[in-house]
DNA sequence: CTGATATATACGCTGTAGAGAATATTTTTA
DNA sequence: TAAAAATATTCTCTACAGCGTATATATCAG
């Protein structure tokens, strides 16, 4: 699944749905990455001070990768506009 | 262009490559993003405590998106392995 | 080589993430 | 709906980003 992801908001849900559909909870993913329970609380939920560390711990954790690519991709579908 | 960043290394080296190619100048890059020359180039040379708001700031400036997905994407091409 | 432009660093200051450790809430499930 | 599990929030403390400002270093053009 791809998720695009503009903002610290959809930054947060795309790891948050990634999370939920590994089954685990906040506090396994805290385990695993040696962060808080509270912290990733605050990255799913987009605090845009949130580190890049933190961003990039997560992300390994989940077995997630970012690209990088110009906007106006426009959207395959309509929906991904909204 | 299609930039796989994995580590806050690669996001930076991602952006850099997109800002050159739109010949805008780390100072230019920051007075649109109301971001100091000082803080585009920390972000450019990867340092992980940078902020996400930072990150966003940046891509919205350039028009980048990020997508979020699965690893082990493992490289339409070998070569993005590297 | 030299001046101009671009990028990297430094200092002091303010703001806030993330830590440990709890607790308050919300959501799930028996 | 009660107990359990998950998530959000709070407290104090330390670390450090990003600010303004300035300068040092690279890089590039003439």
């Amino acid at each position: 699944m791809e998720q695009i992801a503009r903002t610290s908001k959809q930054i947060g849900a795309a790891l948050r749905r990634r999370r939920r559909s590994a089954s685990l909870s906040q506090s396994e993913l805290g385990a695993k990455t040696n962060l808080r329970q509270a912290t990733i609380s605050a990255l799913e939920n987009g605090q845009p001070g949130t580190k890049l560390r933190t961003l990039v711990d997560v992300m390994v954790a989940l077995d997630l990768e970012m690209v990088v690519r110009d906007r106006s991709k426009a959207g395959e579908t309509i929906e991904n506009m909204f």
